[in-house]
DNA sequence: TGACAAGCGGACCGCTGGTCCGAATATTCT
DNA sequence: AGAATATTCGGACCAGCGGTCCGCTTGTCA
C-alpha cells in the first residue's frame, strides 16, 4: 500500500547523523542558536540533505521531539495500565502527566527550540493533537461538568521550555512535575462550578 | 533627575506614525509577517527611525502592547475596587483576569506577534513580571496553601495569542474570558491538597 | 538668522531558512 | 562483473530578515 521503497543505506546513515548532530547542538547551546547550516556542518553533510530528510527546520525539531516521546505515546495506546487503557481515567491522567513532565524536564532546551520553530502551527502539530485529545478525553470522563477541551489546552500550555527550565532547579529536580501534578489534581478536585447567570 | 529632554516634534509625529502603521499591519496580516521594513514603509519613514525609537522589533511590539494595557495597569495600582487596592483578593483577581482577557480578545494577533518576538525573554518582560507579581500576590492572600508563583505562571500561560483566537468564535465573543475565569475559580475553590508522601 | 544638536533615511551587513541541479553513489538487472 | 538507472548528495545560490551606520536634513533656540 503506502509501503515506502526501502531507504537507501547512506540516506539512513545521514538521517541518524543529522539527528544526533541537532541533539548535540541543542543540548550544548540553548534552544535557539541552532541554525540548519550549523546542524549540517556538525553532521558532516550538506544543507540540502537536512532539508530533503526533514523538509524544514520545524520538521527536524519535530522528528527529534517525537523520537523522545514515541515510547510514551505507545504506552498510552497499547501499554499496560495505569498509562494504557484499562485504568480509571483519573489514574491514567496522573500517570500520563507524570510521563510527559519527565520528558519535558529532560528536554527543556529542545522544547524551546521546537516552540520557536512551530510558532503559529503549534496547535496543529500531530503530537500536540494527540496529547490534547488524550487529556481532553480523560478529563471528560472524570469531570463531565468541566470544559475538557479548554482545560486540556491549559494543561499543555504549561509545557513551555522556558517555564520548565525556570521551575526545575538542581536542588529539586522534579519540581516541575510536582507543580503540574498538583495543579491538575486541584482542577479535578474542584467543586462543580455554580451555573453562571 | 532622569527628566528626558523634550522630544522633538517630528520625532513624536514619527513615533505615532510607526505605532499606527504597525497596528494596521498586524491587524491586517496576522501576527507574523510584519517585518520592520514593511512597518517603516507603511509609516512613510526610514527603517533607521523605527529602530531609533523602539530599539528592536521586540521593543516595538512591546510598546504597542503596553499602550493597550496601560489603563489596566493604572487601574490596578491606583484605581478603585474591585480592580484597585481595597477589595478582597478574590474579587480583585477576578476583576483583573476579566480585564486582561478583554485586552487579549481584542488583540490576539498582536499577542502572537509579541510572543514570537520575545521568545526566550518572555519571562523577563516588565509587563509579564507585573502581571505575574499581581496574580501571585493575590493568590497567596487567598490560598496560602497553594504554590502561588507557579499558579501565576500557569494562568498567564493561557494568554497565548493563538489559543485566544481559537477559543474566541464570532458566536461567543467572550468565550475565552469565560473559560479563563472558570478555570481560575476552580483552582481557588479546590480543596486543600493532602500532603504528598 | 544663524549655529548646532537632534533626528532622519536607506545603503549596507551578516545570517537565516529554503531551493536547485550537476556530480556522485547505491542498487538492480543482465 | 559491469552497465544502466534511480536516488541521494553537496554547497552555491536566493530572498528575506533584524539590526547598524553615517552623511545629510531639519527642528530648535539664542
Amino acid at each position: 500500500m503506502t509501503e515506502q521503497r526501502q531507504e537507501r543505506a547512506d540516506a539512513a546513515r545521514n538521517r541518524r547523523a543529522v539527528l544526533r548532530a541537532a541533539e548535540r547542538l541543542v543540548a550544548e547551546h540553548g534552544g535557539d542558536h541552532v541554525s540548519l547550516d550549523r546542524v549540517a556542518a556538525e553532521a558532516g553533510v550538506g544543507k540540502g540533505t537536512v532539508f530533503r530528510r526533514f523538509g524544514s527546520r520545524t520538521g527536524l525539531l519535530r522528528a527529534l521531539l517525537e523520537e523522545r516521546s514515541l515510547a510514551l505515546r505507545e504506552a498510552i495506546t497499547d501499554g499496560l495500565p495505569p498509562l494504557g487503557p484499562g485504568a480509571p481515567a483519573r489514574e491514567r491522567l496522573t500517570a500520563f502527566l507524570d510521563g510527559l513532565c519527565g520528558i519535558a524536564e529532560d528536554n527543556a532546551a529542545l522544547l524551546t527550540a521546537h516552540e520557536q520553530a512551530c510558532a503559529d502551527a503549534k496547535y496543529t502539530e500531530p503530537s500536540y493533537l494527540f496529547w490534547h485529545g488524550h487529556i481532553a478525553s480523560l478529563v471528560a470522563q472524570e469531570r463531565p461538568d468541566l470544559d475538557a477541551d479548554f482545560l486540556a489546552h491549559a494543561l499543555l500550555a504549561l509545557f513551555d521550555g522556558e517555564l520548565v527550565r525556570r521551575t526545575t532547579s538542581p536542588g529539586e529536580p522534579r519540581r516541575f512535575t510536582r507543580s503540574v501534578t498538583e495543579l491538575a489534581a486541584a482542577l479535578l478536585d474542584a467543586p462543580p462550578a455554580p451555573p453562571v447567570p
